[in-house]
Formats: C-alpha cells, structure tokens, sequence
DNA sequence: CATATCTCAGAGAGACTGAAATAG
DNA sequence: CCTATTTCAGTCACTCTGAGATAT
C-alpha cells in the first residue's frame, strides 16, 4: 500500500504559492486551537484589537479595518456584546450606525487572548531563529503590501 | 465615515501568522484566477502533478500523496476522467482499488496549467527580486517541514 | 474479525450575496 | 433619488465525517 507514501509532488513543493499556503494552514490550526481554549476565534481577536488600538467605532468601520465581511462582523459584535466585551450604542450624529466600544472586561479579554496568539507565533516559527522571522515577516509584509495597493485596499 | 480608513490594526499586522494568512489569500485568488481561465482549480493541477511524477497509483495514494480526502478525490477523478485527462481502472491485484492513470490529454493539459500557475508565481512575487524569493522559498520550506514532520505526515 | 478502498450523502465552518428596514 | 448602515436569510466552495458496499 506504499504505507506512509504522502509526499506532495516536487512541482507543488517548490511553488512558493504552495508553501505559502501550507504554512497558513498550519498558522490558522495552531492560532484556533489556542483561542479555543478561551473559547476565542481569530476573529474576536481581531476586533478586540481593531477597538483597542483605534477607538470606538461603527460596525462598517470595524468591517473595513479587519476586512470582514458586514454580515460577519454584526454576528461577532452581537457575540461579544452578549459576553460584556464590547458595548454597543446607536449613534446620535448618525442614527444608521452602531457605535462599537471595547469594555474593560474586554480589555482583559484581549490580552489573554494576545498571550495565546503569541505562544502561537512561536509554535509557528519554532525552526526559526530570531533573525529569520524578521526575515520572513520583512518579505511576507512586503507582498502583503504590494497586493493591498494593487487592489486599492488602502493601507 | 473616516472614508477609506481600512487599515488593519498593528497588533496584526505585526503577526506572522497574519502576514502568512493574507499572503496565501492572496496566492489562492491568484492561481484559482488563472487556473479558472483553463477550466481548472488548484487540486486538478496538483492531482495531475502527482500522477506526472510518481506514476499510476490508487485513489487512495492520491489523496495521501495530494493531502485531499478520500471523498474529493472520488469527485475529483471523476471530473477528470470524464474529461478523458485521467483513466480509472480496476486494479487486477487489489480489486478494491482503482487504478489512476494520466492520458496524454493529461499530460498536455497539465503543461497548460503549469505554465498559468509559473505566472501566477510571478504575480505573487512581485516585489521579490530572485534572491529573496529563495530566501522566503527556504524560511517556508522549514516551517512547512517542521510541522509535518510534527504531525506525522511522513515527508 | 479487522482493515482498506471507493462512493455517496451530508455536516460544518468561512466568506460572501441579496434584500429589507432605517437613516442620511 | 441615491447612498450608507445594520440585519437576516441564504448561497457557495472547501473540508471533513459517517455509513455502506466491496474486497483483502
């Protein structure tokens, strides 16, 4: 039966297309697992972050900073807002909106949240010393980059 | 409405395993658009890859060597053998089993397909020169090697 | 009896679309 | 009138599970 016969095709194994997504697969198994512990996905993380870092803001805001989808980000906020993480007002200068603002429990929510994320990173980058994930995030950011410019992202 | 303000927070763009996640979106939506003008998606191109280069083998070895499960390996021979790409025989030595082979048909359409994914590489990289696409190959390539060797895969 | 293969039917999560209600 | 926001219902591709039939 070839027993343990599963290596990959050379012609996928040199495509860095491949390799990238290989290890992005690893990185969401390794991130989802530790956030479940918490009872956390990726996304939670992500919001809790956008909030912290920028300030309260609408569920549209919240949607183009972590480039989630409107219909996501009303099901994750509804989420968080059942748990005391985050607040949730209309907007008196613009009664459409919902003004999203992170509690102090979610403040505490997020930076156990954060320590898991980077035990997660390390279990990532485990085979690479510490010049090398600043090689790799220099590379990986500069493709990041150059594709959210061609597409108009804006960042 | 703080108009195109669609910067992800920096608590993100800071992770690795962020950067490798939107790097290998961003891989994804280019091979599947390339691919998609041929009529294909990514596991045609790695299904007849692997028949390419290792030659007749079961379904089963296929989805072991291709990491694709029994099931969407079923659908995908079916696909392709339907369109006279792959043929499917019984094996004589193991009844069970089905033996996949790749036509001549095969063969050139995988040629038609390697050369939308070479580009696809290209579009990816863009920002790289040569050598820091190596450089970035060889940092992904141990951390892919490194996991699956962690979990058991074998290669 | 236990295991391996192939097949189908369907579940589940993730990303996205459409449409309605409300507001500017 | 047209656009923006929120919400819900539902779609779609992808991944995986379960069960059955067949064979070793």
């Amino acid at each position: 039966m070839d027993s343990t016969d599963d290596t990959p095709p050379a012609s996928l194994r040199r495509l860095s297309s491949w390799l990238v997504s290989q290890t992005a697969a690893q990185a969401q198994r390794i991130i989802n697992e530790r956030l479940a512990t918490a009872g956390a996905r990726r996304y939670h993380y992500s919001v809790l972050s956008a909030l912290a870092e920028y300030g309260a803001m609408s569920q549209a805001a919240l949607g183009r900073h972590c480039h989630l989808d409107r219909s996501d980000v009303a099901a994750l906020v509804a989420e968080l807002g059942g748990q005391g993480r985050i607040d949730r007002e209309p907007d008196p200068a613009d009664r459409r909106r919902n003004i999203v603002t992170i509690t102090a429990a979610g403040e505490r929510f997020l930076a156990e949240l954060a320590a898991l994320v980077a035990e997660g990173q390390d279990e990532l980058l485990a085979p690479l010393d510490a010049g090398e994930r600043e090689q790799l995030s220099g590379l990986l950011g500069r493709v990041v980059t150059h594709h959210a410019e061609q597409r108009g992202y804006g960042w």
